[in-house]
RNA sequence: GCCGUGAUGGUGUAGCUUGGCAGCAUGUGGGACUGUGGAUCCCUUGGCUCGGGUUCAAAUCCCGAUCACGGCCCCA
């Protein structure tokens, strides 16, 4: 028996039927909002990745050497390709431009709970806007695309990296050592040691925990505040209110392209592997020599997921359809008829076609999670009826054959 | 990469401490039943993750690998 690779899994027709239903919400959210589906490839030249996301996503990415010797590495994420994409073939388009994907992408890490090597990204782009209601409207995206799955504990956690920025490079700590801060930062029990490093006091620590209206006191420069607190101000119009999330300096993204206004949402019931949500403002353009800016998020798929069946707001899986039992030889041409038309006409059916007891009939259309069967029998074809079964609620009646659409349109 | 726990038919489990015929439930398949039985009954199928070691004898004890789970690191 060979066993699947470390870190993958097998996902089997009551796991994928949920999983269509969360991708169609989640589709049918962002196209709400106007954006359009892209698709790129799933490996790329392995420079892609490489020096565009920072140190920390080099060691996990899955490359190999194809058989012409080109060095190719499995997408750990879209972005780049987007970006890559946007650069090569979509320059021209109309700004704001709003593009979203969903697919699998692959990472050489440690399996844990939540985490995997193949995992799923379901996520936005939207390129060419660079203001403050452009940051909300991603935000904003973001968070509906959560809510409407119904997942109650979540916490949205929203900061701008500019700020620190600022900050830091006025304490003229060098632009490595500031890239050290921020990988170390949300570490809190460490941060004063490594603070200590920097010469940097009590008021740095301070700046970190301030809430919103203080953070202001900390700060020479306050315009990346006042843009933050737009940001905050126009997210209310997307129904995020100020119990919906909190803002914390502390949330730095891993990836070294953002740039300003970044957010976070955390699943609390996921334990150690709780983010399901990552995204901001960040810069790829200048990597495909085109300035452009960009703000985008990617939503875990298989941890939202996860989260909802956790909350146990997953999708139940729904009857549907209806299966045909024909009692005796002489109804199976009937029978097929009846079935012939319910397929064309689009309707889940299916016939039994092991010539199986009733009984045992009527069981596989139960674990098949039918809504109906039809039980087409000598006595019924003569009146011009069939006798249709309701599965769930196990009553019965003998109607008119032509009328079979009808009830199941008034079932459904 | 690190720490810990675990792995028994398709699924869920008992057995492991104290080595001695691998048991139960459920599912799959078949049958009885032939217009309601989504039931009931009978039969069948199918398993100790892998590789070494100890032993007369290993699911059980020891070592290693693999995989999974929980956490660290990192990160989505």
């Amino acid at each position: 028996m060979i066993e699947r690779p470390r870190g993958t899994r097998d996902l089997k027709p009551d796991h994928m039927g949920s999983r269509r239903r969360l991708e169609t919400l989640l589709r049918e959210t962002v196209e709400s909002f106007g954006y359009r589906e892209i698709l790129t490839p799933t490996f790329e030249h392995v420079e892609l990745f490489l020096e565009k996301s920072g140190p920390s996503i080099v060691e996990e990415i899955y490359s190999f050497e194809d058989k012409g010797g080109r060095d190719l590495a499995l997408r750990p994420e879209f972005t780049a390709s987007v970006m890559r994409m946007y650069a090569d073939s979509l320059k021209g388009e109309p700004k704001p431009l709003k593009l979203y994907y969903f697919g699998p992408a692959f990472r050489y890490e440690r399996p844990q709970s939540g985490r995997y090597r193949e995992f799923w990204h379901f996520g936005t782009e939207l390129i060419g806007a660079d203001t403050a209601r452009a940051d909300a409207e991603n935000i904003g995206l973001a968070y509906n695309c959560i809510k409407k799955t119904g997942l109650e504990d979540v916490t949205m956690r929203i900061s701008n990296l500019r700020i620190l920025e600022e900050y830091l490079k006025n304490k003229g700590i060098s632009k490595k050592d500031r890239e050290d801060i921020y990988h170390l930062i949300d570490k809190e029990e460490e941060t004063r040691d490594v603070l200590d490093q920097f010469d940097l006091g009590d008021e740095f620590i301070g700046l970190l925990k301030a809430s919103f209206k203080d953070i202001s006191r900390y700060l020479e420069n306050k315009e990346h505040h006042r843009y933050l607190e737009k940001v905050i101000e126009y997210i209310s119009y997307y129904g995020i209110d100020e119990k919906d999330y909190v803002v914390d300096l502390r949330t730095v993204r891993g990836l070294d392209y953002y740039k300003g206004v970044v957010f976070e949402i955390d699943a609390e019931q996921l334990g150690a592997e709780k983010q399901i949500c990552g995204g901001g403002d960040y810069n790829l353009g200048d990597i495909f020599g085109t300035e452009v800016s960009s703000k985008g998020f990617a939503i875990g798929f298989d941890r939202l997921h996860l989260a909802m069946e956790k909350e146990q707001k997953g999708f139940e899986s729904e009857r549907k359809g209806c299966y045909l039992i024909p009692i005796g030889e002489e109804t199976i041409p009937h029978a097929h008829a009846v079935l012939k038309d319910l397929r064309e006409k689009g309707v889940r059916s299916d016939i039994d076609l092991k010539g199986r007891s009733i009984g045992k009939a009527l069981g596989y259309a139960d674990k098949c999670n039918f809504k109906y069967s039809v039980l087409i029998g000598e006595e019924e074809v003569e009146r011009g009826e069939l006798a249709l079964k309701n599965m769930k609620t196990g009553e019965q009646k003998d109607i008119e054959e032509q009328s079979l659409m009808e009830e199941l349109k008034l079932g459904s």
